[in-house]
DNA sequence: ACCCCTTTGTGTTAAATGTACACAGTTAAT
DNA sequence: ATTAACTGTGTACATTTAACACAAAGGGGT
């Protein structure tokens, strides 16, 4: 057996699909690459894990930096470490998710010269880098599982939300339809909302009441 | 900003939880240390990986070469990249739970010098090295979620097994009983399993049907 | 002020699922 | 033959899910 101790060393990348709510769509953040190869693609935004940082304080400085984003919810996914995922090197990737709600994301900074970013929503998603569509598809998978097993989505709807925004979210995501009244009554008997009593003015139609989610809620199996 | 290219340079470990059915209980299978630090402790098997290797084909081979365990169904759980884990390396861990069969678990090899190893009931844990308490335990939770989305279970059960044995294992990591004609009912009408005609003859009272899981199941939630 | 359009809020019924519960059947051992 | 140990089975009740139609509240145009 031969020793070799670089055999030892990886690299290690940090991608995460950061989805929000816009105008009532839900949507993921993607960077456009500049650079060959793969000019024009779309990529997961990430970043190289040195290795006096956690995976998590890796993904939050690069979200921070390259995008301004602060107080983004993450959730470890998936770690793909195929060989041939990237043909030049051999780095093993760690997907997350990130949830940011719709005001924090208004944040996000403007492009800079190096770095073209857009929403997208995710039943339509452009051509993709490396594996990235495949790791995405993953992340939205998870994401999937994850609402129907819990309430992650309150880190989308931090401020006040109408039902129908709600429903919209897990209807988007679930990729189904839904009857209004029995997603409000499942919604109210779980307990996991309240009705803050203000109403949203403005809109097209009857004013929807203003929920908020509450605080202390464990997890649980919502559909 | 310095460049340090070796600062990128990672240390990754694979560490499995191995269960399976020993005696009508659910037991994981760990290892004991014979040298210092931690030594006398317990420790989750797992190997360094190298960076020719995915992570799966590691832990296939850390599996087969030091313990002769073969077809154990894996599942990637969780990574543990926090800075403290281990005082002397970084080294970020990717904890995996692997399912075996107690047929094929009864292949394990004999203890060698260096390596002495032992099944444990998952409620009776020993004394575990650096953090993998704290990863044993997150892999059992990461098991209970999974039983109840998905019938990994066939796994363990893959010839045929009794329901008052397939009810124990998930009596055992639920850490629940169940109702004997509720459960039986549960399993006959999801269509999983089917009745193989056998019986299990030699054990105390009445013989238990025997049964074997369905091939083509897709998942879905169970409980 | 009125009408129209759009969107939200609400209750009831039937079906399916989950839950609680007790006794008879089969074997081995004495 | 009796006992001990364990498995197999059905029914009634409670809970949850699923389907479904109309009234209420606001905005805009006339």
């Amino acid at each position: 057996m031969d020793f070799n101790p670089g055999k030892y060393y990886n690299i290690l990348e940090s991608l995460v699909s950061i989805f929000t709510i816009d105008q009532g769509q839900v949507k993921v953040l993607l960077l456009r690459k500049k650079s060959e190869p793969y000019r024009g693609y779309w990529i997961l935004p990430g970043g190289i894990v040195s290795n006096d940082e956690t995976i998590e304080m890796n993904i939050i400085d690069s979200i921070e930096v390259k995008l301004g984003l602060k107080d983004v919810y993450l959730e470890q996914c998936h770690i793909f470490s195929n060989l041939d995922r990237d043909p030049d090197d051999r780095i093993i990737a760690i997907s997350y998710i990130g949830l940011i709600d719709n005001v924090s994301a208004l944040f996000k900074r403007e492009d800079r010269d190096d770095i073209q970013t857009a929403w997208f929503k995710i039943g339509d998603i452009p051509k993709m880098a490396y594996d990235h569509a495949r790791i995405l598809k993953k992340n939205i998978e998870f994401l999937r599982r994850k609402i129907v097993n819990s309430n992650v989505l309150k880190s989308l709807f931090p401020s006040d939300f109408t039902l129908p925004e709600l429903q919209k979210a897990y209807e988007q995501i679930l990729n189904v339809t839904m009857d209004r009244r029995n997603f409000r009554k499942k919604f109210i008997t779980l307990g996991l909302i309240e009705d803050t009593g203000d109403k949203n003015v403005g809109g097209n139609g009857r004013p929807a009441k203003l929920y908020s989610f509450k605080e202390d809620i464990k997890e649980r199996n919502l559909f």
